[in-house]
DNA sequence: GTTGAATTCGGGGAACTCCCTGATGCCCGT
DNA sequence: ACGGGCATCAGGGAGTTCCCCGAATTCAAC
């Protein structure tokens, strides 16, 4: 029986290319079609098909939160991220959030068939490029420079604040912390990011999805 | 005879997106396909296609040099320029330089063989979304709010360094300007843009294009 | 030829960041 | 139980930003 799959882009060229691609293949049915979160979860209620093919920049809600709500209210439909960034970060989320497969958007056409055909047997797939990094990650690469987000919960935190354009006075207002607290935390980010201006931070953030652009 | 494209972006699986929804359509033919502007601009010189589809946000080499170094060398070459956003400053440049169409990546794909027809007829086409906005620039809409970049070329070019992470020193340094002149910029881009943080200036910035992400 | 926008600079002071050092309590793993 | 990472805070001073003011050019435009 044929997987039957919702694609879920924003851009609808995008979504309509890979309708293209999968459209040949005889043993998947593309059943539906999402631009963005809240309609992605409406469709999924409706049609329950076993895959879905998300992206992860969206306006409105992000793919990660999408990817929540699927696994906690539809646990059975198997998700694969397409996503343009080769982020560890991104991939660790997703991978935790339930995410089946992790394909970076300049895959080639046949590595999207090759995963679709893993997932329906339950495997995981990541694209190649991205796997060397995860099972860097895995091995604990905590050594220097590597592996998944460097950042403490509250590093994160305060990251996500100051990318968002919140001075440390402010956070520390919001945060009900003493000013100084705040200054360490930023302090120990831009130590452990070698990052050393707010700019700078402010792209990370972004990059890795903290904060929406 | 068929039109001869190729196409550019860095994204296979959107290349591939691209080029299978254009293989059903009889009058253009896909020649060529490249990932990055080095190669774009090689094979040009090799194909010399009729039409170009550009994407924007390209690693190395930005769609917008690409653009500028085909107009140079090989003028008689159509762009239609593929981004996803939705930005006035984007389209402005664009058009500037030389192309002959610009498309949002949400249209309909049936806009994109609107477009190319189009284009291959001498006009120029612009998705619905963002005619509006050039319309309204091309009327002259300085009043207040609106139209195409409202920062002068300093205040752009501080505001440029600003979102690469450079200090007000740093910047007054690199321009030989004085300290006080650098402050007065900022405090002029921050009051146009209505913006009133860095981080917040940073992503105005990358979302116009000026720094990368 | 006056008006206006763009570019350039300054003074001064309050506010804030940045950097360094040092400290406490807590929890976790061996 | 001890080391280590984490979260939390402090003091102090140099350096910067931020915000208020004002003002000189130049150049194009009306």
């Amino acid at each position: 029986m044929a997987t039957r799959i919702v694609v879920v882009d924003d851009h609808r060229l995008v979504r309509a290319g890979i309708v293209a691609l999968l459209e040949d293949i005889p043993e998947v049915e593309i059943v539906g079609e999402a631009s963005d979160g809240t309609q992605a979860l409406k469709t999924i209620a409706e049609l329950e098909p076993d895959l879905l093919i998300l992206d992860l920049s969206m306006p409105e809600m992000s793919g990660f939160e999408v990817l929540e709500r699927i696994h906690e209210t539809h646990p059975r439909v198997k998700v694969i991220i397409l996503s343009m960034h080769d982020s560890a970060e991104h991939v660790h989320r997703a991978l935790k959030l339930g995410a089946s497969g992790y394909l970076l958007k300049d895959v080639l056409p046949d590595e999207l068939v090759l995963a679709i055909d893993a997932i329906k047997k339950g495997r995981t797939w990541l694209s190649s490029a991205i796997s060397k990094t995860v099972i860097d990650g895995y091995l604990g690469r905590n050594g220097e420079e590597g592996a998944l987000s460097p950042l403490t919960e509250r590093q994160n935190q305060v990251l996500k604040m100051i990318a968002e354009g919140q001075s440390t006075k402010q956070i520390s207002g919001h945060l009900n912390l003493s000013v100084k607290t705040i200054e360490t935390y930023r302090a120990q980010i831009m130590e452990k990011l070698d990052i050393h201006d707010i700019a700078g931070l402010v792209r990370y953030a972004i990059r890795q999805g903290i904060v929406p652009l």
